[in-house]
RNA sequence: CGCGGGAUAGAGCAGUCUGGUAGCUCGUCGGGCUCAUAACCCGAAGGUCGUUGGUUCAAAUCCUUCUCCCGCAACCA
């Protein structure tokens, strides 16, 4: 079916920090690759953004750093969109869930769903922090968990063995905002009753949206079958947008119903009077791009909504989601600080947006978790975008420079290898098209640049800094249907890499320009004057990139440090325990790693009553060589021990510091091996 | 038997649902070209699709066994 418009909202960044590699991978960069293509092609398009203000770690996170939640989002909120419109993200709108509008809007849809008796209303029995003085979210406890014992279980779910859990159902329940016990009271909630619209979502994505992608379709397949649940639509938290109900005070949307909400207050915020049509019309058709965490929001709870809301509300036509990206290797963390934050990376690298696009579609997680490494960074950037596509365009535009003084030339009749050149490329951009309606962005860029390698193939084949020597007509023609490729590829890239598109359309002179134009044999007539040639990329060094790295292994030690606590201290000991350690000075003679251990030293130890051997877990700290002379503290009466098959007689008491990293003690100054230590 | 994820050419990935001669990019090697950011072009080498057994005319793909790797955990006297 022909669409009149497309409606793409792309998920809400949370405004608990910066945006990072892993977001914009997984949903800006296919959105806006999407939205860019549809432009050319004079579709009528509305790119959605915003932030997601609400919620419960906002507050936690306003109340550790003893300043008010709209002092974080305010903060975020400025960088992120800031960084986004960096990256050239081109949403028509990018606003806010702490809005007028946004709070309008959302109030107004939950008070319609009430009027219209679409909720459950229950009270039921919750925990409370008494000391913080609010209710608790499910991930706000912990305690242990009924199951396996894990003391560290959360209150939805114990990591330690899988199971879903709820939080009254733990072994001592803690508040992890105060550590307080918490306690049981009575609460009101509403409910959006998901079973009610079990048949109309079954029919609508297990039967009509069979294309969508398997992990989504699998996903939604899945929860349908387990059989859909009532869902809570409220909270008890100051933080948010009021429920719209006499007697709800200090009650507030839960953030999941109020978020999506968002897509709709921001469309109401750029188009005020024809937003409906944008929403309501079965000529529009809605995209949601967002990552596999978010899938069942998107696809089961708020189509609820809609549904419940009736009134001509449309259902999304595709929900394409990403899985996630790694960083070197391991996960990307915002707590952790391991990530590749946006900001940073435009600070760093400026005028290199387009490298970030081009290595995030190129190596985009459509499948499967992908992993993004600085190298594969440098080397996507150094032997594909400068190699083949900088160079390729290079070479025309200094041979056209070379012999026509920047003039396009008029072509003669176009030989085969011309044709087959042409031909190339339109069906290089059929397949380009079909996959970009498709939502394989990797696949499509793959397609885009395979017009410079054809480039570059052509120009080889027909040699014009040859031919100009015998066959001046021929190489006016050559050089005429590169120009065309060179025309051809500022538009079938733009989408991906909008920066370099507008910069080589500038040489170019091109100004108009459609999708529908690429392949044509006359995107630049003869007779046209291009600009001075200008390199499109520069290569990246190793030092760019290992300063990368070293940033990375910095923020990591970092965060580790900001977050040590050192350990409770343990119970009191009589100085008669304490005597009863036989603690005592040694040199160690010897030192050589444990076969099939990443942490065990085994050292020879002079103790002056013979020698022992010590086996210690501190491989990580210290390499054998280095240890060998040095002076060390050990437990000299413990029972002896085998560790990896090796005894050992003893433990060398060690500090661990908070990256880590293990430190020995020793005495200030050379002692007597064997010496008492009291 | 701790939990989770993974294993396809040197590296990074696709292909696995819907079995039918194993594919892409980068790298390597050899050759060519010299307009171009030592870039480009041609060619080649390189994989028993981690292992075992099974289903099948046919398995990277479906079922099964085991192994290894990465996080977390454990260990770290």
């Amino acid at each position: 079916m022909e669409h009149k418009r497309t409606l793409i909202t792309t998920a809400l960044p949370y405004t608990n920090g910066p945006v990072h590699i892993g977001h914009l991978a997984g949903v800006y960069v296919p959105a806006d690759i999407y939205a860019r293509y549809l432009r050319l092609n004079g579709r009528e398009v509305a790119l959605i953004g915003g932030s997601d203000e609400h919620g419960v770690p906002i507050t936690l996170k306003a109340r550790k750093e003893g300043v008010t939640p709209q002092d974080i989002v305010d903060r975020y909120h400025k960088l992120i969109k800031e960084s986004f419109q960096g990256l050239g993200i081109s949403f028509d709108v990018y606003s806010r869930t702490t809005s007028d509008i946004h709070h309008k809007t959302a109030s107004e849809f939950f008070r319609h769903l009430y009027d219209k008796g679409e909720f459950i209303e229950k009270e039921s029995m919750q925990l409370f922090d008494p000391e913080a003085g609010q209710f608790l979210a499910d991930r706000y406890v912990t305690g242990e968990c009924p199951h396996c014992h894990n003391p560290r279980a959360y209150g939805d779910q114990c990591e330690a063995c899988g199971t879903a859990l709820a939080a009254t159902e733990l072994i001592n329940p803690k508040s992890a905002i105060s550590g307080a016990v918490p306690e049981l009271r009575p609460t009101r909630h509403w409910y959006l009753p998901l079973d009610r619209w079990e048949p109309t979502l079954r029919h609508w994505i297990l039967d009509e949206h069979q294309e969508w992608r398997p992990n989504v379709y699998g996903q939604c397949k899945s929860w349908l079958d387990m059989g859909l649940q009532p869902r809570a639509v409220s909270r008890d938290l100051s933080w948010g947008v009021p429920v719209p109900v006499e007697g709800a005070e200090g009650k507030v949307l839960y953030v999941w119903f109020d978020a999506p909400i968002g897509y709709i207050s921001n469309t109401k915020e750029i188009f005020p009077d024809t937003w409906e049509q944008w929403w309501k019309s079965p000529e529009t058709r809605i995209v949601n791009f967002i990552g596999k965490d978010n899938i069942v929001f998107h696809c089961i709870v708020f189509p609820a909504m809609l549904s419940a809301y009736g009134d001509g509300f449309q259902l999304p036509d595709n929900v394409p989601a990403n899985e996630f990206l790694n960083l070197e290797g391991d996960k990307i963390s915002t707590s952790r600080n391991w990530a590749v934050w946006l900001h940073e990376y435009l600070a760093d690298f400026p005028g290199k947006q387009d490298v970030l696009r081009y290595v995030l579609t190129a190596n985009a997680p459509e499948t499967k978790d992908n992993d993004f490494t600085w190298r594969d960074f440098q080397s996507r950037n150094n032997s594909e975008l400068v190699a083949i596509l900088g160079n390729y365009v290079n070479r025309v535009l200094v041979l056209t420079h070379k012999y026509y003084g920047g003039t396009v030339p008029a072509p003669g009749e176009f030989t085969q290898a011309d044709l087959a050149a042409f031909a190339e490329v339109e069906s290089l951009t059929r397949s380009l098209s079909d996959k970009l309606e498709n939502f394989h962005f990797r696949d499509a860029l793959r397609d885009a640049m395979g017009i410079a390698r054809l480039g570059n193939r052509y120009l080889q084949e027909t040699e014009p800094w040859k031919t100009v020597k015998t066959d001046p007509d021929r190489v006016a023609t050559v050089m005429y249907v590169n120009l065309q490729l060179v025309a051809s590829l500022a538009i079938a890239l733009d989408p991906f890499m909008p920066f370099m598109g507008e910069k080589l359309r500038g040489i170019l002179s091109l100004e108009q320009m459609r999708w529908s134009d690429i392949g044509r044999r006359d995107i630049i007539a003869s007779g046209h004057t291009i600009g001075q040639p200008e390199l499109l990329f520069d290569k990246i060094d190793d030092e760019a990139i290992q300063a990368q790295l070293d940033k990375l292994e910095q923020a990591k030690r970092t965060n580790a440090i900001e977050n040590f606590k050192p350990a409770p201290q343990q119970a009191p000991v009589s100085i008669d325990a304490f005597g009863a350690i036989d603690l005592r000075v040694g040199t160690i003679t010897a030192c050589e790693a444990v076969k099939k251990s990443d942490k065990l030293l085994k050292l020879t130890v002079d103790d002056g009553m013979g020698g022992r051997t010590i086996v210690s877990g501190i491989a990580k700290s210290y390499t054998p060589a280095e240890l060998v002379g040095r002076q060390v503290v050990f437990v000299a009466n413990l029972p002896t021990v085998k560790l990896r098959g090796v005894e050992s007689q003893g433990m060398v008491l060690c500090a661990t510091n908070a990256d880590g990293s293990i430190v020995l003690t020793a005495p200030a100054a050379v002692a007597t091996n064997g010496a008492q230590i009291k």
